[in-house]
DNA sequence: GTCTATAACCTGATAGAC
DNA sequence: GTCTATCAGGTTATAGAC
């Protein structure tokens, strides 16, 4: 019998697990997710996670492998295409960043604390040491401002699409801002970004 | 016997739990820490930290009380400033983050990703929900740039300061940049970034 | 494949000697 | 105040019935 698509509500047990897992190490980080919170989530019993899975850790690097390439997935597409304009690759990476993390709010965080102590995951998603800088895109911004470091450029690039979804709990707690009004801001950012980025290599 | 200050290999028994304790608690979240780690990066034996302080979480709400207090204590003063233009405070938010965090690199991830789960923490040290919203540097902003909501500048701000220490372990091994070589980005970064929000407050 | 029961281990906290 | 020894509770992982 061929696979099928199953609708959401009767996934089979192993993808069940899985997007449980997702949902419950993503908001809670490795060492403070109990196996017991996936199984609960999932809707099934524990022993199944380790029958399908076998630990918590092997789980957990299937899911964050998974987060990875999602994070790092944007840029990997974009910074070594050769036909496209700088300002192009700004826009680009600015617009596939707002959306995934739009969708994935909790995406940068996640990432940004779990690779802290098991930095070993990221040699399984590594290019080589220099792909960054030796990329099409950070030649670019050399060529425009060879008297600048071009990390300054891609940081601040960087930073500006993603350290919103990193501020966001405590910037809405204490601005009292909405979900709703959350998302505008960003969507604004969408055009915001690319101008900015501009200005900011034209400044002296 | 009046109180006398020691010299750092001789700290009282309890400051030398609460040192340890900041750094294996900012290293690896409360969830991931142990309190044997802590006794052993102390040099003392695991019962005298219950002795001391309780239990756990006791001494880690007193170690992120503090972080929390360093974190938002640089914006507090200056955000109400009447005597201080908008480019003062630019200025000053910057080099106070930048110093600030040269000196602790994982302050930022630390209290995003440990209030991302328990933000009842963030009670303990938050203004009323307005603070911001009615402050003299939002006011500023708004007055300068009426046509774009003011957070969208203060985020960026505070992400051209912050976010590069978010994403360091990343980057630097991405790219195999040493911790010198960061450092001396930050120390460059405390002249582009007061240029750059310029730029961004001018840019249409 | 799925469950219940339980083993094996780890962690926070305390009792009690010094 | 400081230590060793240990308890109590929780967590991961497995055994074994269905």
């Amino acid at each position: 019998m061929p696979k099928k698509v199953r609708a959401e509500t009767d996934l089979s047990t192993e993808e069940k697990i899985k997007e449980a897992a997702r949902k419950v190490f993503t908001q809670k980080g490795y060492a403070a997710t109990r196996t017991r919170d996936i199984a609960e989530e999932a809707g099934i019993n524990l022993a199944l996670l380790n029958y399908y899975f076998r630990s918590k850790e092997k789980l957990f690097e299937i899911v964050m492998l998974e987060k990875m390439q999602k994070f790092f997935g944007v840029l990997a597409p974009i910074l070594n295409d050769t036909a496209t304009t700088l300002e192009n690759k700004v826009e680009g990476i600015t617009s596939k960043y707002v959306d995934l993390l739009l969708e994935n709010p909790e995406l940068p965080l996640f990432v940004l604390s779990e690779l802290r102590n098991s930095p070993g995951q990221f040699a399984k998603i590594a290019q080589k040491a220099d792909f960054l800088n030796e990329s099409v895109f950070i030649k670019q911004i050399e060529k425009k401002r060879p008297d600048v470091h071009p990390f300054q450029f891609f940081v601040s690039l960087l930073g500006m699409c993603l350290f919103p979804f990193l501020m966001r709990p405590v910037l809405q707690k204490m601005t009292n801002m909405k979900d709703k009004a959350f998302t505008q801001m960003m969507l604004e950012r969408k055009e915001l970004i690319p101008a900015w980025t501009k200005a900011l290599l034209k400044t002296k």
